[in-house]
DNA sequence: AAAACAGGTTAACATAGGTTAATAAATAAA
DNA sequence: TTTATTTATTAACCTATGTTAACCTGTTTT
């Protein structure tokens, strides 16, 4: 019982959770640890888990036709991450997931995911506050894509996520924001250029 | 017990439901009629409701810094359409919501909400799956939109949607693909040249 | 019917960001 | 330490999309 998924869970539904409950829900998942550079997840697989990291750093992403990567999702210690598409319809992935560093994670395979609900009503709870909030996040996400420039999407980026700018490799935080590297280390010149 | 919102749940959920817990679903909901280019909801004020669309059309839409419009999701009769961040966490809304036909809805408010998932399980489950689906959707399209250019993109929607491509003003599909609406325009000019 | 308005098209020009390619710096491997 | 490999920077040039502005069509309003 990680101290970091305790208190991912109560920041989550905004109330404390027992220790009954949480013991009840750590016996559903296993830990693991992966090197750096581990694929937890390649397009075309199946996603039979998802993952909480406890130590290190993972992101999901896609390959266009052209080769290129594009960064969907970056999760460090105390996130989640999956791609469920896959996990939910139980269709081939489209997403790759891949370690950025070594990690500890925690995994909860399908049929765990589905008896952790239906037997632990606050876990139940978490999971759906948990997607509800990912969904008005991605959302936002989107609508600034939509309305901002490259520049005003990386100030926000770096000021909502410092300790991703700090662990992240830059090529990596360009293809998030839907860009080219290059253009990111022209944008980072011309911003401490005005500082 | 209107038969679009049978089948709406119906193809969410992937089973049938029972007339008695679509008819208790119901009671939990009321229907109104709303003129063309009514707001219902405006940026700033609490969302209330989830409106599932029985006839007509909305979209939601953010305003930028500049006063330019970007929409963030259409829906026709047989969709849901609400600003889900302030609907969930009661804080003021960041979206408008407004009607581009007249429109017939079915509203539901955030207590009834409470009461139909706690007292139907199917219609829990719906509502799971409905923002599960929602959350899949917008993360491709958001991959999407860092990994194409603006002519995928709108080939791509309108394959996907083409009773939108008839129903809705061009100049909001370009805002809803990230372009302005000259170059929807011009796009669109360009393809019919190649066919 | 005239006027006003909303939506769409076109064209000339401007610009953010992409492309290519060379180099440098940082990290990992030998 | 030397050599590879990966990541980041820079610069010259290119292209998709934005900007501005004029015009057109169809639809409300008066």
């Amino acid at each position: 019982m990680p101290a970091s998924l305790r208190s991912n869970i109560e920041r989550t539904i905004q109330q404390k959770i027992t220790d009954s409950d949480l013991e009840k829900f750590s016996a559903f998942t296993f830990e693991r640890t992966f090197d750096k550079k581990h694929h937890l997840l390649e397009e075309g697989q199946l996603c039979n888990y998802i993952y909480f990291i406890q130590e290190g750093a993972a992101y999901s992403y896609i390959v266009d036709q052209k080769g290129d990567k594009h960064a969907i999702q970056f999760s460090l210690e105390g996130y989640w991450i999956s791609d469920l598409f896959s996990f939910y319809s139980g269709k081939e992935a489209i997403y790759n997931i891949e370690t950025l560093e070594p990690v500890k994670v925690l995994m909860l395979n399908k049929e765990n995911f589905e008896k952790a609900c239906c037997s632990i009503p606050m876990i139940d709870r978490f999971f759906r506050i948990l997607i509800q909030n990912a969904y008005v996040a991605l959302q936002y996400r989107l609508a600034k894509t939509n309305s901002e420039d490259a520049e005003h999407r990386y100030e926000e980026f770096a000021k909502k996520y410092p300790d991703f700018v700090q662990r992240i490799p830059q090529y990596l935080i360009a293809s998030y924001l839907g860009i080219k590297p290059q253009s990111l280390s022209r944008i980072r010149k011309e911003r401490t250029n005005k500082k």
